[in-house]
DNA sequence: TGACAAATTAACCACGAGGTACATAAGTGA
DNA sequence: TCACTTATGTACCTCGTGGTTAATTTGTCA
C-alpha cells in the first residue's frame, strides 16, 4: 500500500502483518487534511477513502466509525504540535528573554500548523467533546504550563517580573492573539483587507504580540518603535 | 408564524394569518441557533423547520435553500453586532480613557454574542466563502476602524499615544483576545482548568486585555497590579 | 504444507436530509 | 363576488453518505 518507506518490511519479529501502521498514516493524513478543511459533519467519508492509497473498508477497519477516526486525528495533530512546543529548551535563558522566546515559539507554531488551528476550531464548535473524551490530550498541555510558571517564578526572584505575574494568563494571552492570527485570517483580511497577513505584516504583528505579552508582565518594560 | 406574542398561534392548522415578516424573523432565529451550535453542514433543514412556528416549505419559500439560509443568518448576526458597537460613543472621552472604553465594550459584546463568534468560526472554517459573497458584511466593518483611528490621531496629537499606533493593528489585538476568549473556552477550559472562566476569572483577564493593549500604544503605560 | 488469523477488496444497503409538487387558504382590488 | 397574487401546509421524491456483508488474499507458525 502506499506506504512512504517499508522499514515495516524490514522489521524484526511480531510483524507478520501486511502493512498496518503504513495504511493507518495513509488514513490519518488525509483524514487531517479532510477534517481540518471541512469540518466533522462536513467531510466525507468516500472522499477520504478515494483520496487515500486504500479502501473506504480500511477506515472501518481501523477506526471504528467517522467519530473514531476523528478522534484519532485530533489525538495526533495535538501530539504533534506539543512535541514541537516542549523541543523548545528556555531554562538557560533569562526570565525576559526566555518568555519573548517562548511567544515567539507560540506564535510561529501556530502559524506552521493550520490544521491544528481549524481542527481545534472545529472541537470548539463541538463544545470540546471529542478533547474531553481523550485520554491523551489532557496530559500534553501541562508542558507548556509548567514552562511558563518556571519562567515566572525566576522572573518574580529576580525581580524583572510583576508579582501578578501569571502562567495561565500568559499562556491564555499567547494563544489568544497567535490562535486568532490564524483562525480568523480569513474573515479579517476579507473585512479589512490584508495588510497584516502580508510578510512585512505578519513580521510586525509577531513583534506586536511579544511586546504586547511582556507589556502586560515585565516590570517597567518599554516595547521599543515598530517599523 | 407568531414569532414573538400573537395569541392565535394553536389554531393556525385550520386558520392561519399571513404574517411574512415574523415567518421570515422566526425562522431566522432558529436557523441562527441551529448553524450556530451545528454548523453549516451539521445543522439540519429538518430540525430548523420543527422548531420554527411553520413548516419546512417556507424556509425554502423565502430563503431558497440551505445556503441562502445561512447567508441571510450570518448577515443579520453581523449587522447585530456592529450596531451595538456603533452606538458606543467615545468621540468625547480623552483618548487613552476612550480606547479603555472600546476595548471593554469589545469585550463585553464578545461575550455577550456567542452566536455571533460562532457563525464567524464556522465563516472561516469555510474560508469566509459567504462573508465574501455579501453585499452588505464589508461595509459593516468600517465604522469599528474609523472610531479607533479617530482616537489614534487624537492621541498622538496630544502625545499620549505612540507614533506608531495603528487603528487596525489595534483592532486585530483587541480582537484577538475578545474572540479567542469565547470561542476557545470550551477547549481552553477542559485543557487548563475553568479558572480563567469564572466571574471573577473573567474579570480578570478583561481587564489583562485592556493592559495589553493600553500598554502597547500608550506612552508609558503602567498596569495597575491585578489581583 | 495446511490451519488459522490478520489484512484487504468490492459490491451492496438503509435511510436521512435536502429539496420539490401540488393543493389550498388568506388577502387584495374591481 | 370573483379573479388573481401571495403565503402556507402536506406529502413526496431522490440521491448521497455512513456503514456493512461476505468473500479473498497475505502472512505466521505448528
Amino acid at each position: 500500500m502506499g506506504g512512504s518507506c517499508d522499514e515495516a518490511s524490514q522489521n524484526r519479529k511480531t510483524s507478520w502483518k501486511k502493512n498496518p501502521e503504513a495504511v493507518k498514516e495513509n488514513i490519518l493524513t488525509i483524514a487531517t487534511e479532510e477534517f481540518a478543511a471541512q469540518g466533522l459533519s462536513g467531510a466525507n467519508i468516500n472522499e477520504i477513502a478515494k483520496r487515500t492509497a486504500t479502501s473506504k473498508r480500511m477506515i472501518y477497519y481501523y477506526f471504528g466509525d467517522k467519530e473514531g477516526l476523528y478522534q484519532h486525528v485530533l489525538e495526533r495533530v495535538y501530539s504533534s504540535l506539543r512535541e514541537t512546543e516542549q523541543a523548545l529548551n528556555v531554562s538557560d535563558l533569562e526570565p525576559v528573554a526566555a518568555l519573548r522566546r517562548l511567544t515567539e515559539a507560540t506564535f510561529d507554531s501556530h502559524v506552521n500548523n493550520p490544521h491544528f488551528i481549524r481542527l481545534v476550531m472545529i472541537e470548539n464548535i463541538h463544545n470540546a467533546e471529542y478533547v474531553k473524551k481523550s485520554e491523551i490530550i489532557p496530559k500534553l498541555n501541562k508542558a507548556i504550563i509548567e514552562k511558563l510558571a518556571d519562567v515566572c517564578e525566576r522572573g518574580k526572584a529576580s525581580g524583572v517580573l510583576r508579582e501578578d505575574a501569571d502562567p495561565l494568563e500568559l499562556h491564555w494571552m499567547t494563544s489568544s492573539a497567535s490562535f486568532y492570527n490564524v483562525s480568523n485570517m480569513a474573515t479579517f483580511s476579507t473585512s479589512f483587507g490584508n495588510s497584516l497577513y502580508t510578510k512585512e505584516g505578519q513580521k510586525r504583528m509577531r513583534q506586536r504580540v511579544v511586546d504586547m505579552v511582556l507589556g502586560a508582565v515585565v516590570v517597567g518594560y518599554q516595547p521599543p518603535p515598530v517599523s
